[in-house]
DNA sequence: TAGTGGTGAGACAGGTCTGTATCATCTTCA
DNA sequence: TGAAGATGATACAGACCTGTCTCACCACTA
């Protein structure tokens, strides 16, 4: 092999450490030596993977939305565009119900890194830009391509404000309304 | 008086400026020492009116709501019940528009303090219950108070959401959007 | 056996953080 | 004039931050 399999391994192995201590702490408050002190590496192997603590945010960011996109696709076999959303709605009533929930990581890493032109923004901006496309995507399928991409921002402000709900412990009736709402878009920008 | 004018003002100049220095940069990432030199008061001068950097921020966040509460106040005069949440909707499309839009302070308290036992946390989450509220209250006049709860709920995320979208640099079509959808919410739900 | 690459452990530099202490100065009002 | 309170300026403590450096260790391989 080109690399050991020990070496991804301490990568990866970082990676998900570092994200259990970010979202639950937030990434100012989260610091290198808090990093390598729970994933039980030494400091010159965190910095041997990831050129700085911006660029481990980053791998962390884009490892995150890779596994979001990839559990998505895994749900993703309804027929009708509604219950494609449907899907989608019930994957984040699940998720606020998990034991280690802390709301949103992209919307929390725009929040801390307030610049447009940072990678950590552009990160998290690309996976909010993935979720509205994968919804765009559906309804293209079943109204005017104009119509799809009003309806899919519309309900990508549900969902993220659903989230944000629930962090603030409304999580259940966050996301009930939030279907409700979704609903009744989808129902009358579906019908011409 | 009981206190000089001159108390008042310099506590006052510090809420503002930290105000404008941990809406563009975060909570963690402004310390106490750029927020004193940009409000060119002495340190001690905030530690006096202040107990610690944390009671500074719920100052901040409580002054902030508070003045979005009388803005809105201000504004509250059209009649009807679709008219009034438009004019919350119109309030955040120039709010979108403004020179220092970094997002909403609140959703970054949230994200950078997400233990909600923290005071912190609460004063934000306050200043969210608050508008629901207002939303619900406005809406309990064209229906019932079940829908009215579940409907200003969807009002609110879509706004929450609305904000997101443009702190990433869609405002204009995420506020058109989400005033779409709530149009819809408003109009099947004020239909028995 | 000897070399090589990944790793562990910890010291270290240079800076920043919050919060406290001290003392001089200014304004205000009696 | 004199007293009192608010403020400015600055030093300081103790802790934490990111990132670099050195050296020893271990597994594997030629």
């Amino acid at each position: 092999m080109a690399s050991s399999p020990a070496t991804s391994d301490k990568r990866q192995h970082i990676v998900e450490t570092a994200y259990a201590l970010f979202k639950r702490f937030g990434f100012h408050a989260t610091g290198i030596d808090r990093i390598i002190a729970e994933a039980e590496v030494a400091k010159m192997t965190m910095y041997r993977h990831f050129p700085s603590k911006d660029g481990l945010i980053v791998a962390v960011l884009n490892w995150r939305a890779q596994r979001f996109e990839r559990q998505l696709d895994q749900l993703a076999h309804e027929a009708s565009a509604r219950h494609k959303i449907r899907v989608i709605f019930d994957w984040h009533q699940r998720w606020f119900h998990g034991a280690d929930f802390h709301g949103c990581i992209f919307a929390h890493a725009l929040a801390e890194f307030g610049d447009p032109t940072h990678p950590v923004f552009k990160a998290a901006a690309a996976q909010k830009a993935g979720l509205k496309l994968r919804m765009q995507t559906i309804l293209e399928g079943v109204m005017p391509a104009e119509r799809a991409e009003s309806a899919s921002a519309a309900l990508l402000m549900l969902i993220e404000g659903a989230t944000l709900m629930a962090q603030m412990g409304r999580g259940d009736d966050a996301i009930a309304d939030a279907w409700k709402a979704a609903s009744t878009i989808i129902a009358v920008d579906d019908t011409p």
